[in-house]
RNA sequence: GCCAGCGUAGCUCAGUGGUAGAGCAGCUGAUUCGUAAUCAGCAGGUCGUCGGUUCAACCCCGACCGCUGGCUCCA
């Protein structure tokens, strides 16, 4: 096996790193640059070991541990040195892949026996070990042959196929010990310079990310530039679990999915309810205001409905039938057809359009049992949703309307986000220039906003392109609510028109489109965007009005009376317990205000206002429920 | 749907092959109190469901249901 060594070659000549100029009379970048917490280094824009070779004359930038690519890379070396290990454990497990992450790294690997979580932690040791020992990550260039050869030998077949597939007629190879492994690199120069890692899970995962393809166990993990960055991502990790909207949703008793009802299914309790209506009358008036048309749909249609608009032939694993006297019946996953029909009610003049019609619509799918969570994805769901039909002329002022309510509405809760267009799929129906004129108006609409957007080749919907919004929730996570979607079937299907002023009948462009996408989606966004404290427009419940001893009963039931008279949402607590622990409930309730109310406040007719940050003041109540009013957004 | 783990009181969790416990919540009583838990007593579970092994199963085995973390898919 002729391999060449990396970095045996050291002209002695100048190099350039990070501005300063350096002779090469050492052998070793890594002597030159004496910082340990530089992993590796980026030559002409690309990354390198430091063990590469120099030539003289390269302007070289160093890669420290704590930049995004420093995390990478060290993620990537500390899946080699997991594998390392679970080669060193389990001899009989095959490596497949092993990259980083977002938060870290995994690797899969295909094994008769599965891993436990005690098999992790005799992993993780078998890894400290391993980073004590400090072996070099040897780089070896490889002819492509050879390396097929290398790895049949060693009978690691997911190897040979990855191998079977490359073009490249070198590869490299990266070996630290024992263990070998087909990688591009970079990685660290020696194991000890992993100083902080974790493994965290075991999953099943398929080969290839294809569910035809065998499944294999992946190891996840992470690793971080040092101990305490270690530390802040674990309790990260545990905030989040914190916030977990399912967790909330029972302690603030919002809603709860019933196992005798069955998975997937959303029941609101009297808190969700509230907070339920107080997101839906919200959206009615942003809506109205946008001159959308509420309308609502039946939740099931005939059958032959879902064969013309396609659903038969192209969702029909998703939906749920059901027969009544004799006919078929398919229960709306989505809410369109009733709109078309609302659209194809009377013949439509040029100067009708934009029609837009808007169904808070609850809508059923057949989702796979594994993939249920929460409010966050479901099998019933009610969706913000609209249908706008308009002329091809109006196509960008309509998309761009919507991409400025999508930014009204975030603003209001406070969400950041980011946009991403999705083109032509490769399983897709309508003709090339109509693609193209529609994606084209989305990334004008874009455009003329002056939005960044991201473009997802290939992922559009079968029927036309689309925006998608991804809102970003106050611990970084993402979640897919808006989209925006182009569709020049549907209209086609039903044959829809509109007589245009030369009298000529024209067919309109339909726009698919939701704001907060599914109520429910949404709601557990905000749940743990807000970890419960949600605005005070928002709060099912927005005051508790709590007295010290029963000497002030009756006044804070008067209260409460009053705010109620007032549409504030009040409750009050006159239970015989002491005020630290009325205050200690509400708390964990996370309701915006308490009242309370003593002696004193009694006397002087006032009521003491305590804030969930324990700011409190004393107020006139005509006061407080003007402070509760302004809090209503205004879109 | 697939892989792995899990399922004990309303919640969080102990527990052992010989018919189950704690804290919080609940109920009752006492306490009338000024900013995150007053004290005492009481009550509460066919141990997810169904089958099997066993003299005996919450515990062992199997199937099913559900949940959790992933994968695939998706609002």
């Amino acid at each position: 096996m002729p391999t060449i060594f990396y970095g045996d070659i050291m002209p002695q000549n100048n190099i350039t790193i990070d501005g300063r100029e350096l002779s090469t009379e050492m052998t070793d970048l890594k002597d030159m640059i004496k910082d340990p917490n530089v992993v590796a280094v980026r030559v002409d824009g690309e990354l390198k070991d430091l063990s590469g070779p120099v030539n003289g004359g390269e302007v070289i930038e160093t890669i420290r541990s704590d930049s995004q690519s420093g995390l990478e890379i060290i993620r990537h070396s500390t899946s080699h040195i997991m594998a390392e290990a679970v080669m060193a454990l389990f001899p009989d497990a095959r490596p497949t892949i092993g990259p980083s992450i977002e938060d870290g790294f995994y690797y899969d690997f295909d094994r008769e026996d599965t891993f436990s979580v005690e098999d992790l932690e005799r992993i993780e040791q078998k890894m400290d070990e391993l980073i004590a020992l400090d072996t070099l990550f040897e780089r070896k260039i490889m002819n492509r042959q050879e390396a097929i050869s290398y790895f049949q030998e060693k009978g690691e077949p997911y190897k040979v196929e990855i191998l079977s597939k490359i073009d490249d007629e070198v590869v490299s190879l990266y070996q630290q010990g024992d263990f070998v492994d087909l990688c591009r690199g970079p990685h660290v120069p020696s194991t000890g310079y992993i100083k902080a890692f974790k493994l965290l899970s075991v999953a099943g995962a398929y080969w290839r990310g294809d569910e035809r393809n065998k499944m294999l166990q992946r190891i996840y993990g992470t690793a971080f530039s040092n101990k305490k960055e270690l530390k802040q991502y674990l309790n990260f990790l545990e905030e989040a679990r914190k916030r977990d909207h399912r967790r909330l949703g029972r302690e603030l008793e919002l809603f709860m999915i019933s196992d005798e009802v069955g998975p997937g299914m959303v029941i609101y309790m009297p808190k969700g309810g509230m907070l339920r209506t107080l997101l839906e009358d919200f959206e009615k008036k942003v809506h109205f205001k946008r001159g959308y048309d509420i309308v609502y749909g039946p939740s099931i249609l005939r059958g032959k409905m879902w064969e013309t608009s396609g659903h038969m032939d192209n969702y029909k694993e998703n939906m749920y039938f059901t027969e009544l006297e004799g006919q078929l019946y398919g229960i709306k996953p989505m809410n369109c057809l009733s709109h078309i029909l609302i659209y194809k009610n009377k013949v439509r003049s040029y100067r009708d359009l934009p029609l837009r019609y808007f169904e808070l619509g609850n809508v059923t799918r057949h989702e796979k049992s594994g993939v249920l969570h929460g409010l966050l994805r479901t099998r019933q769901f009610t969706q913000d949703d609209a249908h706008i039909f308009c002329r091809p002329d109006q196509l960008i002022d309509e998309v761009s309307a919507i991409i400025e309510m999508v930014e009204d509405v975030m603003a209001v809760f406070g969400f950041e986000y980011e946009m991403e267009v999705s083109t032509r799929p490769e399983k897709s129906i309508g003709s090339e220039e109509d693609w193209e004129m529609a994606t084209k108006a989305l990334m004008d609409a874009l455009k003329g906003k002056d939005l960044p957007f991201d473009i997802n080749e290939g992922d559009g919907a079968f029927y036309g392109p689309k925006i998608d919004v991804k809102i970003k929730d106050a611990i970084g996570r993402q979640w897919q609510c808006a989209t925006i979607q182009c569709d020049f079937t549907l209209p086609a299907r039903f044959d829809m028109n509109y007589i245009g002023s030369d009298g000529q009948k024209h067919r309109p462009v339909m726009l698919h489109r939701v704001i907060l996408g599914s109520i429910e989606r949404f709601i557990g966004v905000l749940i743990e965007h807000f970890a419960g404290a949600f605005p005070v427009w928002l709060s099912p419940v927005q005051a508790v009005v709590m007295n010290i001893t029963d000497a002030q009963a009756d006044y804070a039931l008067r209260i409460a009376e009053r705010l109620k008279e007032f549409d504030v949402r009040a409750e009050v607590d006159t239970r015989n317990e002491k005020i630290g622990f009325k205050i200690r409930e509400s708390r964990l309730q996370k309701v915006p205000y308490m009242l309370i109310v003593g002696d004193k406040e009694k006397a002087e007719d006032i009521v003491t206002v305590r804030e969930r940050n324990g700011n409190q003041q004393t107020a006139t109540l005509d006061d407080f429920i003007s402070m509760v009013k302004d809090a209503q957004p205004s879109v």
